[in-house]
DNA sequence: ACCCCTTCTTGTCAGTGACAAGATAGCGGC
DNA sequence: GCCGCTATCTTGTCACTGACAAGAAGGGGT
């Protein structure tokens, strides 16, 4: 239980989460994360080689759970909305996740995780002509620009606080998609 | 010349954008850019005070360009492609000016460039209602999310290397937006 | 000639990431 | 019951970084 608890990953990557959360990716130190987990300075590059590989970790964790509530959603018009929503809801998560040069943007587990969440905003598009390329990356680039914007703060005089969900709804209509599998 | 060339904050600023073009913002410390601007340690932290205030300085600069850039199209559907070629022509500034963890976000020059700007994008559009403002949003939020996914390099598989304006402009029109001056 | 302010330097300190070497615990084989 | 083996975690150390303090160099005004 104290030397061996064999959970200190988990415990880690739970603890790194919040650390991010509360002072943002660049205000934490892998000894702080030790300190906050309790255990020595050296604890955490063990199980993730590099502060890049902690990183890692939470980016391949979070396109997994990106890809897990995109795939819930069948609704193309919805899909925006449940983007943004992970965004707010996973904030420590999304923040990794597009910051390349914080992770190793080769890992295999990564890759192939990124590849899951790509090919469901894909699959989410009817056709596969350059017309769908067009309308999947106008529906991603309004979620993740919407989603980003927001993170940053810069739409503060437009959106309100807690209806930034509901806001993104109205603001997708603006948007030329088709309707849930019109066939 | 030697002791007080008067150019320093100058030059510091433009060898910052250089390292940040080629590493990153995090690989940059204020050591390196002494040492490639020729001088002590401790010259930059006297123009800047702080690390934060290299990057504040930066993000105002971008952000003045920026709006420069944005207030000579007229045409508002052009606007988005301009905002993109912005993010790729200037992407040390791009880089640094969304990431408001890294400078001082209550600045006053930051609050009054961005301002301007944020002023310029609500000008371009028609109107003044929620409904104009929405409009508003959708166009910001596309662009600013094709721009920050390219550079992510979350779209290599989805638009080539030079065109990323060029396919903007394609992904632009699925946004049900005005043309230029209707009345 | 003098003062004063800006600009830049030298010196120093705690904190950080990475690495090396050692300690501890659990587990299978015999 | 004991021996090794390996994964897990600790201690110790190093170069580097950002921030700060104190001082030197230059320039302008009077």
């Amino acid at each position: 239980m104290t030397y061996h608890h064999g959970d200190l990953r988990r415990v880690l990557l739970d603890t790194a989460l919040g650390l991010i959360a509360e002072r943002g990716p660049n205000a934490v130190s892998l000894r702080d994360l030790a300190r906050a987990a309790g255990v020595s300075h050296a604890a955490p590059a063990h199980h993730f080689g590099d502060k890049a590989g902690l990183f890692t970790a939470i980016a391949v964790q979070g396109q997994r759970l990106l890809a897990d509530a995109l795939a819930e959603e069948l609704d193309l018009r919805r899909l925006g909305a449940t983007y943004v929503r992970f965004a707010t809801e996973h904030a420590s998560h999304f923040e990794i996740m597009f910051r390349p040069d914080l992770y190793h943007r080769d890992d295999p587990e990564l890759v192939a995780a990124k590849a899951r969440t790509s090919d469901l905003l894909r699959a989410a598009i009817p056709g596969d002509g350059r017309d769908a390329d067009r309308r999947v990356l106008a529906a991603w680039s309004i979620a993740h620009g919407f989603a980003t914007l927001l993170r940053s703060g810069n739409l503060d005089h437009l959106v309100g606080d807690g209806d930034a969900e509901a806001e993104f709804a109205e603001v997708a209509e603006l948007l030329d998609l088709p309707g849930p599998t019109p066939t």
